[in-house]
Parts: C-alpha cells; structure tokens; sequence
RNA sequence: GGAGGUGUAGCUCAGUUGGUUUAGAGCAUCUGCCUUACAAGCAGAGGGUCCGCGGUUCGAAUCCGUGCACCUCCACCA
C-alpha cells in the first residue's frame, strides 16, 4: 500500500507504457493462422498538424485494434502520410519566397530538393503526435504515398488505365487556380457566398440603332465575348435573333442566338456568352459552334491579346473595365448582388473557369462495380444515410480531371515527340519503343516528358493495396492475410475524394473490397456549434491538452460526446469528466489493494457471496451488451455502458456491499474475486483508456501479463435471477435513504424493518447485506402491518421501518398519497384498455396478459397503500 | 434549385421491428452528509406539450402526411 501514489500521475504512466508496448513489438504485426483485422489509417498531409478531428478519427481506430486484440483477432494498424501535391507545394513555395526564392526560377530538380528537404524535417511530425494519443499503429509498416515502390505503383496504375482506354488527354473547362497556377477537380473548390455587383451592360446592334442589354457580374470576361443568347421564345429579343452585336470596348461582331438554357426571368434575359471562361457558356459555344477567346494568363490577369489591359490583374480590370463601358455611355445600371464564389480549397484564390488541356478518367465505367458493392452491403457504411449520397453521386459520376500543374508529385508517365504525339509507357525506354514503332529512325533525346503531377487522390485511392505490398518479398502473403481491410474511419467529406476511389481502384485492381465496414465519424464543432478548425482558431492544442489532462482524458472526452454518426459538439468540461473517472478509479484501486491486509482464509459470508455473484453477472451482461454496440459502432454508447458499470455498479453498490468495517475481515476467495472482476472491467475499459487501465491493472496483479495482450473471457451464462434480486435489493436501500431523508433522520441512524413478503427467501439471503446498507439492527419478517412505522412498498411487499427517533409521518403520508393518485390514474388507464374489446381483440396475447398483470400489480399495491395510510392517519 | 439529415430535461444524447407499471442516462442545478478509497467524493431530489398540426391504429416519442426551425451535401442563374 505504502509504494501506490495518492494519484494517477498520467505524463508518467503514458511514457512509460507506451515505451513498453513499443519494446515489446506489440503493436507491430505479421501474417499467422489468426483471424486478421487490419485498418489503414487515413493518410494525413504531411503538412498537417493533429487536430480535434484527427484526435477523434485515431482514437475511434485504436479503440477498434485494441478491442479486436482483446478478442483474438491479430490487429495490424497502418501508418502513414500524404504527399498532398497542392497543399506541400504551397508550403514549399511560400518559404522559398520568404527566403526571396522564386519557385519558377528554379529548376524542376533543385525545387523538389527543397520540398524533400521540408518533407523530412517536418513531414513526420503528426506521426510522432499520434504516439502521444496512445496509438497502437504498426509502426514499421509506415508509408508514404512519395515511397518509391508507392510511386512505380501509382504509375503503374496510370499506365494500365490508359491503355485500356479509361485516361485521355482532351481540352475542357477546368477550375483554374490562378495562384497555385493548376487546374483543381470540382471536389476541390468550395463555394462562398459573396456580396457582389451585377452590371448592366448595352451592346450595339450591327446595323441598326436598337441596342441589346445583358447583366454579368464579371465585366472583364466582355473581352471574350463570342455570342449573345436569348431565349427563342423570348417576345423582346425574338426579332434580334440572327443579328449581329458589337461587343463593347473590343468592337467584336458576335452572333445572338437563342437557346432555351436561357431564364426568361434573370437579369435582361439576354446572356452574353463567354465559352472560354464560364462552364455553362462554354457548353453552349459547344453546342452553337462558337468561336473560344481565352482572355487570361494562367496567373489571373489579361493576356496579350487586349494590350491596354495586359498583364493586369483580373479583379483589377474588372473596375477599369466597368469606368471604360461607362465613359463609352454603355453602362446602364449597378445592383448589388449576392452570389456563390467559387474558392480553391487549398489556396482560397478565386476559381477562374478555364479551358485548359489536361488529362483525364473516364469513371462511369468503373463507378459501376463500386457503387453494386456498396448497394448490396458487401460495404456496410455507418451510419448508412451515407449511402444515399454516395448512390447519388456514384450515377451521376463525372471524368475525373487528374493532371495538376504541379511538381510535388508523381510525374505523368507520358512523352511527347517533336510533333506533340503521345507515348504513353512506365519509363522513358518503354515509351521510346512505341515511338520506334512509329517513327524507325527516331532518337529518344526527341522525347520530353509531361512536366504535369498527377492528382494527390490518384496515389491515395491505392492505399489500402499498397501498403501491403510494400517490397516483392513479402507483397503476396501481407496483401493475401491482410486485405481486404476491417474497417476505414474517415470524416464524411472526402466520401468522393478518397472513398469512393478506393472501391473503385479495390475493384478495378483486386477485384474485391478494400474495407468490408466504412465508419463515418462526425465533425467536431465547438460549444457554439462552429466547427472547429485552425482559422476559426476555436481548436484547442491537442498535445497541451493531453499534456494538461492526459491522453485518456482526452480520449474520454472526445469519444463520451461522439454519437455514431452524429456531429460532436466538443466541451472541455468532459475533460474534466475524464479526469475524474481516472481519479475514482485510480482509488477504487487503492481500496481494493488495502483488503490484502484484511484477508482471512475463510468461507464466503452471505453479504460476499451475493455481491460477488451479482457483479459477475452485471459484468457478464455488460460485456453482451458491449458487443452489440460495437457491432454498430455506438462506440460512445459502449464508454457510457463501461464507465456506468465501473463507476455505478463496482464502486457505489459492489465495493460498498464488499468493504469490510474496520474490525472486520474478507475472505480470501472474495479478495481474490474482486481483483479478477476489476481486471476484467479493466481490460474491458482498455481500448477506450489504454493507459490507466494498464497501470492499474499491474498494480493490482503482480504477475508480468499485460492488459493490452489480454484476452476477453467468452461470455458465460447470465444470471437473471441475481439480476433482478441486486434491482430489488437497490430499490430497497434507495427507498430507506430517501425515507431517512424525508424525514429529518441521519442516513446512519439505526432502524428496524419489517417485510411482508412471498419471497422470504430473498430477503434470508440479503439480511445481512440490508442491515450493512440500512443501518438495521434488525431485518424480520411480519405478518401484519406494524404500527409507528414507516410503510414503503417495493414491488409486491410491503416494508415497515421502525426507528427510535421521533418520526414526523406528515411527510411519508403525503409521499404516499402522490403514489395513489397516480397509481389510481395508471389503473384507470390500464382498465380503459382492457375494457376496450378491439384492444383484447387485435392486440398479441403478451401484451394483453401483461396488462392484466399490471392491473393485479397495481390494484395490490393501491390497496396495500390505502391500510398504510388508514393507519398512518389514526 | 435538387437531395439527405436532425428536432426528446437547462446542455449533450439513449430510446432496438408501435405496447414493460411515472419516457431514460451523463453533465449542470437543488438538498443532506468531512461515512477510514475517493469532497476530484457519498446519499437523495427536482426538472419533459418527446418541435406544431393532421392522419393510420385498440394503442404513437416511434409509422404516414404537412408546416416550422436548424444542419449537411450536390448543382451554380449569367
């Protein structure tokens, strides 16, 4: 007793077991004729630092690894990072200009030395913040989407693609990011609402002396007007169509057609046409033929093209421009305007639809397998309302734009000749054998590779596959033991990012699933309900927290407010909660660990073997129950259950039942019984709060095990009778209490009760446990009602407790007239029912019978309540 | 504009195919206790128009319709 500290001290026991955990490579894994369960963690950037989302989606992980240790599964939990081209690139660059370094004056080789140089000092930090949370990840199985054999896999795949036709190079519209200077898939542009101006804006007609007014909100895309459009229905514009308009400030001749796309209501109802730098006129040039004017650079401003403006920026131009139109008289009016923006998502730069040649994949081919597996169950999404937005956008799927105008990343593997021709091969060699073919006398020196990166989410829908087959040797027998993976936990918003590509690329490549369950975790929002995030600056510091509060309080606290499925509202005070149950833990221990003085060889008494009997059954039970909520991923239900049957059940009604009074002794056997329970509920508790229940548990056992290699006991048969017998045994205890209360008693003042009851025998078996708990120096059975009493009813009997002390019986009678009223109310109700004949006619037979058990039920206790009242009044 | 979700105690949430004695927890609140593990504790209590309205049913927090409020995703009308 005297080496146990007062205190947990978590910094200490963190360090200390996880140092273990790592010595004794129980984190690491190999194939064996185990059943396996692998997860593969959600790849951070490696320019990331944790955060409240990370903190949630790892710990959801471990719990999953260390609860299926706990069942004899053999658990292998990947590590790892993303290159994330854009988001590295920008890092890259903004301290290269902070060291005065212009990206483009570097060569593709002396850029990408500064970007590895940036990735190995700071790339694997997250990482290391991961080991803090207690993470039980396979550290020796670490990849990186840049890793070589990773690379030759990506290319690989980009290769086979396009030879079986599924990637093209094409001209499109594309989101252009004018600050990265690449082209952006739709997933990564965001939409903002913005306070905008729409102008109205007159063009001349050719030969005529009408005029034609249009309402844009980007004035300096007039430059590349090829076409009005109104609707052919349209009464104002119908005599127009067919004319000619001069556009303003360029003079440019430009047809007005009509097409129905048009909105009678919007604006004018005359649309000017843009095709090279708006996605809806750009289909429309498609469909009418129009000729394409791309007025931008690829860095935002005007091009050669229109020399008064050149070299400005857009936005710039967009005020020049509106004076111009002005001055020429052909502005015919400003409205505010409110309107949705789009915004890279990695450099929050104004999107610029562009026309841009870039590579694309066909998807709805490959789509198909991968939404079957996931309408058919073969992948079960949690919660699966997911399931319907991934069906959604499954069907309506759009080729995949994969070439960024990068160069953290990996290089498009195709080369051009001196004439622009593709060739398409693994290496440089391969594609010169196919220019051979072409060209016999080529040279490969002739040969320029793509300067473009593909997209990051091209390398990361092969991460389940690739992970595991990280060098030749032992690629067969990892992949074969190890996919398909248990379980991905991700956040819902890169469900098309990231998921669906990876049932497309697990289908396409391994012809099966590469996760048989998907866990959606929610977004963790703060008290306000703001979600949390580094701009916002509502994140806390997730390493000061554990720091503060240790690493299982934070653990506590985010999985305890994180219902499957939903949103977490993120408090600090279940920090707090946390620490707190650490602490009532932490001295259960010490208490339990002071009964080894106490210890007598000697048979079980009756209060022992009771409460040893009931707690086992409790945990039996919990562990049932346990179970179906992880089946469901309710992991925050299954913590609630653990820390209520911890906390509840073991320490307020178990210990207290076991504690010996100061002279007394425990039998040996009940000491011993009460170390393997809590080990039990500690090993149960483990994947929620590794680090406590570890310390504790070799604490309490002496021996070398650990509760991380721990297995959980097969459940045994469950006691229900001791069950209901423990419930009925509270219901008293708590019912004498809250009488002693009522009615100004001390809760250890000493009392008689007297029972009437049919089962004498249970209250012969708990006499003992009653008086302990009660204060009772006597506990007896009666026949009839005993005067000067105290009546409570509890189920069927009837108590009657007897005190020295004055009693004031105001109190109980008002207390018990409450009762009736509502009993008489319930009864009513209970006989409206069963005088109800379509009631005893349509409703099962269980649920009639029940009924008329609680009828008897209830009229027993109202009479019982009516003779104690009649002689509590006398 | 399209789709999905949510609405239960002051707050965060359970509530399993409609029926189980007063709709449950945790936190917060109030009351009483320094009880030899723990005052970071113990014991007890109060607190609800299950968002509104309508329907189905013998019976609705639960199923259906509708309205309101909030949230998310998709689309992007210049």
């Amino acid at each position: 007793m005297t080496d146990i500290q007062k205190q947990f001290n978590s910094t200490e026991a963190e360090k200390k077991w996880y140092q273990h955990w790592m010595d004794k490579g129980y984190f690491n894994s190999q194939p064996d004729d185990r059943p396996a369960y692998s997860i593969v963690m959600p790849p951070p950037n490696v320019t990331g630092v944790l955060h409240m989302g990370h903190a949630l989606n790892n710990t959801v992980q471990d719990i999953l690894i260390r609860r299926a240790k706990s069942l004899g599964y053999n658990t292998c939990w990947v590590p790892g990072t993303d290159h994330a081209s854009i988001a590295t690139e920008a890092k890259v660059v903004e301290l290269l200009q902070e060291k005065g370094i212009d990206k483009n004056n570097l060569s593709r080789e002396d850029f990408l030395e500064h970007a590895w140089e940036w990735k190995e000092k700071y790339g694997n930090i997250i990482l290391e913040q991961l080991k803090k949370l207690g993470c039980s990840l396979d550290w020796n199985r670490t990849n990186f989407t840049l890793d070589d054999h990773y690379y030759d896999a990506v290319i690989r795949t980009f290769v086979d693609l396009y030879n079986k036709g599924y990637i093209y190079k094409a001209a499109r519209m594309t989101n252009w990011d004018p600050v990265a200077l690449t082209a952006l898939s739709d997933e990564e542009v965001y939409y903002k609402e913005t306070q905008s101006k729409l102008y109205y804006v007159s063009y001349k007609i050719a030969e005529s002396k009408e005029s034609i007014t249009i309402a844009t909100v980007r004035p300096e895309t007039i430059l590349g007007d090829t076409a009005i459009c109104v609707h052919p229905e349209d009464e104002r514009y119908k005599h127009l169509i067919g004319k000619k308009a001069i556009v303003p400030i360029v003079n440019r001749e430009v047809p007005i057609i009509a097409d129905d796309y048009i909105d009678l209501e919007f604006g004018t109802g005359a649309l000017k046409v843009t095709p090279a730098h708006d996605i809806n006129d750009y289909n429309l040039g498609e469909k009418h033929n129009l000729e394409v004017i791309n007025v931008l650079n690829d860095n935002g401003t005007i091009n050669e093209l229109f020399p008064e403006y050149e070299g400005k920026d857009r936005m710039e131009v967009r005020k020049i421009i509106v004076k111009d139109i002005e001055a020429i008289g052909q502005l015919e009016k400003v409205e505010d305007y409110t309107n949705q923006v789009g915004l890279s998502e990695r450099t929050h730069a104004v999107v610029e639809p562009k026309i841009s040649m870039q590579w694309w994949c066909k998807m709805e081919d490959l789509a198909k397998p991968a939404l079957e597996v996931v309408e058919n169950d073969t992948i079960q999404f949690f919660p699966s309302k997911f399931k319907n937005l991934y069906r959604h956008w499954m069907e309506n799927i759009q080729d995949w734009c994969i070439s960024r105008q990068l160069r953290w990343g990996h290089r498009i593997p195709a080369w051009y000749d001196t004439e622009g021709n593709i060739y398409v091969g693994e290496t440089k060699e391969e594609a010169f054998v196919k220019y051979q073919e072409k060209n016999s006398s080529a040279s490969i020196d002739d040969l320029k590779q793509d300067e473009d990166v593909l997209d990051t989410w091209f390398s990361s829908w092969l991460w389940p596959i690739e992970v595991f087959q990280k060098d030749v040797t032992s690629s067969d027998k990892d992949l074969a033991y190890y996919y398909p993976t248990q379980t991905l936990v991700t956040a819902p918003e890169i469900i098309f990012f990231w998921v669906a590509r990876m049932i497309i690329a697990g289908m396409e490549y391994k012809n099966t699933i590469p996760f048989k369950d998907v866990y959606f975790t929610g977004i963790v929002r703060d008290k306000e309900g703001k979600k949390m995030s580094k701009s916002l600056g509502n994140s806390p510091d997730l390493l000061q927290l554990i720091e503060e509060h240790g690493a299982d309080a934070v653990r506590f606290s985010v999985l305890i407010a994180s219902p499957a499925g939903n949103d977490i509202l993120y408090d600090e005070a279940f920090l707090e909660q946390g620490k707190q149950f650490n602490h009532k833990m932490w001295n259960a221990m010490r208490l339990v660990k002071m009964w080894e003085e106490k210890q007598e060889e000697r048979a079980l008494n009756d209060i022992e073997s009771f409460a040893i009997e009931w707690m086992k059954a409790k945990l039996e039970d919990a562990k049932e129950k346990t179970q179906n909520h992880f089946n469901h991923y309710q992991l925050s239900e299954a913590l609630k259950l653990i820390y209520s049957l911890i906390w509840d059940d073991f320490c307020s009604w178990y210990l207290e039942w076991m504690k010996p009074g100061k002279e007394e002794t425990i039998a040996t056997a009940a000491y011993q019984e009460s170390i393997k329970i809590f080990d039990e509920l500690l090993l149960l508790l483990h994947p929620f709060m590794p680090f406590i229940t570890e310390e504790i548990h070799h604490n309490l056992l002496d021996n070398e095990e650990d509760l991380m290699l721990k297995q959980l006991s097969k459940n045994e048969n469950l006691n229900k009778e001791i069950l209901e017998q423990g419930k009925k045994l509270q219901n008293i205890i708590t019912a004498i209490r809250e009488a002693k209360q009522k009615n100004q008693m001390k809760p250890r003042d000493v009392i008689q009760l007297y029972y009437i009851s049919k089962d004498v025998s249970f209250y012969e078996k708990t006499k003992a446990l009653l008086k302990n708990q009660i204060f009772a120096d006597k506990v007896e059975a009666c026949t009839e009602a005993i005067d000067n009493a105290i009546t409570l009813v509890i189920q069927a009997d009837k108590l009657f407790m007897q005190s020295d002390i004055e009693i004031d019986y105001s109190v109980q009678i008002e207390k018990l007239k409450g009762e009736l009223t509502h009993l008489e109310k319930f009864l009513f109700g209970i006989n409206k029912k069963l005088s109800n004949e379509r009631f005893l006619a349509n409703a099962k037979k269980e649920v009639v019978d029940l009924e008329y058990k609680k009828q008897a039920d209830t009229e027993a206790k109202i009479t019982s309540i009516k003779e104690s009242l009649a002689r509590m009044e006398n």
